[in-house]
DNA sequence: CCAAAACTTGAATGACCATTCAAAATTTGT
DNA sequence: ACAAATTTTGAATGGTCATTCAAGTTTTGG
């Protein structure tokens, strides 16, 4: 047994029992603490400033770092956004598989897409902020379209694939295009709230949405 | 009786016949065609290039003019923004009050709000695209984001209008919620799609929401 | 036709910013 | 302890862009 005591700058940053030898663990653990610190103050910076008017500068005074660290570590501000959409992406396809284990039914297994996309911490005021905005900007920049689409084109099999068992087939389109419509509008107006958010009452609501999209009355 | 020929650059820019004397009108010509091109050019180009990285110079080739002519014009590239920001909710009113003023009922005035939202004029790719770049931006450019808060209480109030007089005092608000974030949601996505719009179809399926939220079943 | 008003723009200005780089500081492996 | 590897950053670079301005062009009013 080892025990782990990361000091960096002078400073004790980490100490935990380890298994694995020191040597590849630490090697990678400045630049894997530099990324977190930088993308959680791309969060940070681009909620407060804006990603049409974010600078490096800014992002790395956030982060107590300049900005020549994030092209070190990130290659370029392009770079920086798509590890920083990546990272929320991961957050939420986490949540997402969380309340999946836990599901057993389709309608249950809805629930559980909108309990991830509205769990407390992923649906804040920054955070939907964040998202709108690299939604808004996907389309000009091909990294983030790529993650954009990849991760739209998860959320709609998902969708089709539990509503294919709940509604009749020619309804199937109309409700995850509903289902899918609502959960995107809620984060937009969440992005623009000014107090914090109530995510369990987001939950609450979000049921009863799937509940009316599923019931028989959905019938034209 | 006066027939107005309007000659711009050796150019017959519009005869028609006029009322009024020439001398007031035709001043004001010249600035309301080049607010209209202008306009126009910044929508089709924020649609092309995105928000965060249009220029006055790109803005002005499309309209066919030159960059100082905006600025003679807006004074500022805010100042064209939140111009073509009036514009287009100009549009939208016009198209409610019309949708308005055939409504009868409480639905059918909600039905009327989801018409005008989705009215062949309005919903269209570049429309929903550029709005939605707007809405991201609107919280950094102190001038949008006042467009923004007016327009979004004056939906709101509509909304609670109408709602009031359909369902349960407890329910009024929630339905209102997942009535507005359902049309920015649709709206959000028909920003990403590839393909024109099919305007007809969103007005059926809003009809069918607004149904299903105004129905006995809402009851939680 | 003419003077005044309105319109137009090329070029200059000044500010800002992402990225690079070389040198310095820190950490790691032995 | 010390050499190699990694990390950090101040300053330089090159480019972009909104805005201004002065000098022209076009239109208007009479």
């Amino acid at each position: 047994m080892v025990i782990q005591v990361l000091v960096f700058r002078g400073e004790i940053l980490n100490i935990q029992p380890g298994w694995r030898s020191l040597d590849s663990m630490a090697r990678k653990r400045i630049r894997d603490i530099r990324n977190e610190e930088l993308i959680e103050a791309t969060i940070v910076t681009v909620h407060k400033r804006g990603y049409a008017a974010v600078t490096m500068a800014e992002i790395a005074r956030e982060a107590g770092a300049s900005a020549a660290s994030i092209s070190y570590y990130f290659g370029s501000k392009e770079g920086l956004m798509e590890a920083t959409m990546r990272h929320l992406l991961r957050k939420l396809r986490r949540a997402m598989v969380e309340g999946y284990a836990q599901a057993e039914t389709p309608i249950e297994r809805l629930y559980a897409v909108m309990d991830a996309n509205f769990a407390d911490s992923l649906f804040t005021v920054p955070q939907c902020s964040i998202w709108m905005q690299f939604w808004a900007n996907a389309p000009y920049s091909p990294r983030l379209a790529r993650l954009h689409r990849i991760n739209r084109a998860r959320v709609i099999s998902h969708f089709l694939a539990e509503l294919s068992q709940l509604v009749a087939p020619d309804q199937i389109e109309t409700a995850r295009q509903a289902l899918q419509s609502y959960m995107d509008g809620v984060w937009l107006q969440a992005a623009q709230s000014d107090g914090p958010l109530d995510s369990q009452a987001a939950r609450f609501a979000a049921h009863r949405v799937v509940d009316l999209v599923t019931s028989r009355e959905m019938v034209a």
